[in-house]
DNA sequence: AGCCATGATTTATC
DNA sequence: GATAAATCATGGCT
């Protein structure tokens, strides 16, 4: 007898065997007890199934035993029968009991050692990348606000102000670039995250009719792929903040990155500078058209001034040479002409600024009574007018005798 | 590496 | 707010 029932699922399992389940009968239940018609045979021929048997183990195992069977040979067969088989399965009345032990058995294996990994410690880092972007004005509300925010802050102690614009425009125009890019990445992550975990849950609740899948087990599939997704976009977050700050460091921490300026600009500046010895001082106007022509900023032609009055005064006897210098090329260039080209506060006082300077270095004494000419004793002790003269003027270009403006 | 030149920043003053 | 003076930090030369 038992031969009879062994050797007929294992041998006779395939499509063409015919012997299968369900093949003949309705599918349903009775396919699935219909299994052995042997079986059946004994069982008082009824219907019963599993439990047809009152008095017994051996035939409840031996119908597991069938089930099991089914099972594993349910790719072996054809669509047909395997649709009929998952709905005979699907039916079976032990299914829920099944499914809910096996779930169980799941719960407490497999998934539970997941849950220890689940805490990631990611969160303080995900925080940190967020505020930051926040406060660059790449994340958060359009308007760039933390941009501007982030501007103003770095410039403000630099004072630059207004002359910076065309940095900050610059600067702007790029972290908005960021911003668009940061944005339709995260966006389509998100979609692209939405999209899947959907997809997944309609796969998996699909798939819970026919294998032991807890609500809970999706839930936790969900937060798995969440997790994945953010950790994506955590990524994406990061490189946004190398970015942002690359771009800072490039246009607004290069404040301390120190370029010299170019031989031509230096030339410029320094042409108005001993031009203007007796006063130093450079109106807002002539600052504008220097920093033009050097293609450098206003606060920059102010650096410069600054340091070259302080570093002129402290050592006179170490710039006599350039002084000499450019009081020949002052001359050169003004005496033919009327006019000197790039400073207009020296209009009319490029002999001025020519005796002036060449008076100074020479230790002559000022020759064509030009009281300018006089001032360049005192500039010779560092006694620039400074602050109390410039400003007098409102503008610090209150220059000497010569009033181009 | 050390030095000097030089642009930028900070602090104090007016 | 502009400037002087001190200081920092880097570029460039040796």
């Amino acid at each position: 007898m038992l031969q009879q029932q062994q050797p007929q699922p294992l041998t006779g399992n395939g499509p063409s065997s015919g012997r299968g389940l369900g093949l003949s009968g309705h599918p349903g239940m009775h396919a699935l007890n219909s299994v052995h018609p042997a079986t059946r045979r004994r069982s008082d021929g009824g219907d019963a199934g599993l439990e047809g048997t009152e008095n017994g183990h051996p035939e409840s195992r031996r119908d597991i035993g069938d089930i099991l069977q089914q099972i594993m040979t349910i790719t072996d067969q054809s669509l047909d029968e395997a649709q009929a088989k998952k709905h005979a399965l699907n039916c079976h009345r032990m299914k829920p009991a099944l499914f809910s032990v096996l779930c169980e058995i799941k719960e407490k294996t497999g998934l539970s050692m997941r849950n220890n990994q689940e805490e990631d410690s990611q969160d303080p880092q995900l925080i940190r990348l967020d505020n930051m972007l926040l406060a660059e004005g790449v994340a958060g509300p359009e308007k760039g606000g933390g941009a501007a925010a982030a501007v103003s802050a770095a410039t403000s102690s630099g004072g630059m102000s207004p002359d910076s614009t065309l940095e900050h425009s610059d600067y702007k125009s790029k972290l908005s670039q960021i911003r668009g890019i940061y944005h339709t990445e995260l966006e389509k992550y998100e979609q692209a995250c939405t999209e899947f975990t959907t997809h997944v849950m309609n796969l998996l609740r699909e798939q819970s009719r026919t294998r032991p899948v807890t609500p809970r087990e999706i839930e936790r599939m969900v937060a798995i792929i969440h997790r994945k997704f953010s950790s994506i976009q955590t990524q994406l977050k990061q490189s946004t903040c190398e970015a942002v700050m690359i771009l800072r460091s490039r246009f607004l921490d290069a404040r301390r990155k120190r370029r010299n300026f170019s031989k031509q600009a230096t030339e410029v500046l320094n042409e108005y500078f001993y031009s203007h010895l007796s006063n130093p001082y450079p109106s807002e106007e002539a600052k504008e058209e220097l920093a033009k022509n050097c293609s450098i900023t206003i606060s920059q032609v102010c650096n410069w001034f600054g340091n070259k009055r302080i570093r002129y005064k402290k050592n006179i006897g170490k710039f006599q040479e350039e002084a000499n210098l450019y009081a020949m090329k002052t001359a050169l260039v003004v005496r033919p002409g009327d006019d000197s080209p790039h400073t207009p506060n020296s209009t009319g006082s490029g002999s001025f600024s020519l005796s002036g300077s060449a008076d100074l270095f020479l230790g002559a004494p000022p020759v064509n009574g030009e009281h300018s000419a006089y001032q360049l004793g005192a500039q010779a002790n560092g006694n620039w007018p400074g602050r109390n003269s410039p400003p007098g003027g409102t503008s610090p270009h209150s220059d000497h005798s010569e009033n181009s403006d």
